[in-house]
DNA sequence: AGCAGTCGGACAACCTAGTTGTCTATTGTC
DNA sequence: GACAATAGACAACTAGGTTGTCCGACTGCT
């Protein structure tokens, strides 16, 4: 029946992302934050967990510090996120999550965990963690 | 531990899916395929399933008949497709994969196979089929 | 047989999300 | 104080898509 079961693995992993995606982001327009990327949600959660620069964002999110810098552009003109001087290093741009940021970011985790409820409701809890354990074992591990 | 597990699952996702075709790629060009993205191997894979035009590639990969094009020509461009006029309807290109491109076919599926068998090592093979049950309901259904 | 509508393909312009390379300003280290 | 490393800005490029427009070829209907 299926002729390629490894490709059809490595499909099915991008389906399933993308499904999970566009669900969330539909959900966030709905909810007043037009013109939200997946990117911008993750990079927004990886700058209010801790990454305070371009630079470290891009290391965190494993991109070029440009890429990194690209995004944060377009969260600050989202309103997402704000620019300041960094007292301590005058070569670093402070960043701070705004209210709207958290607020974008409590909704989409909101979808995000809902999507992931009821997924796990129609499959069972056992085999939603399995899937989650098998991808951190291939994501993680020499395979 | 995980204060965001609905996005840690899409994140979980998009990396198992880039490892995969990241070791399927080095293994393309170790092979004698430089060149060859994931996009042209399942591309391929779809014309040699019975995607014998640019519209008809697009649908079935669920693009548009532009980016199916580029791709056309991108694998013409390496000898892995034959365009040619269709005797039966002078719109259409037939398209025919060479036998450059069968073999190329030939070593991605080897290398998405062998992954996968090794990942069915690590985790045993019930996890493996729970996963892609779950990534078909996922994918497939409306959750 | 004619004609309207559909279909295949080509071309152009644009978008997103990244890349590398180069540059300046600042900071930390010896 | 010299010098390497770091943060960020800017430019040019790439991949892989998107819409829109257009034309020529086929098809179904009357």
């Amino acid at each position: 029946m299926d002729t390629h079961p490894g490709a059809t693995l490595a499909q099915l992993l991008l389906a399933g992302f993308t499904t999970l995606v566009d669900e969330v982001v539909v959900e966030l327009e709905r909810e007043g934050h037009p013109g939200v990327t997946a990117t911008h949600a993750f990079a927004l959660d990886a700058i209010d967990a801790g990454a305070q620069s371009a630079s470290e964002l891009g290391r965190s999110l494993g991109v070029s510090k440009q890429a990194a810098a690209k995004t944060i552009a377009a969260l600050e003109e989202l309103s997402y996120l704000d620019r300041r001087a960094d007292p301590q290093d005058a070569r670093r741009k402070y960043l701070t999550v705004t209210d709207r940021g958290h607020e974008m970011m409590a909704i989409g985790e909101g979808a995000f965990d809902a999507y992931r409820t009821r997924l796990a409701g129609q499959v069972g809890t056992r085999a939603l963690h399995s899937l989650e354990n098998v991808l951190r074992i291939l994501t993680t591990q020499q395979v």
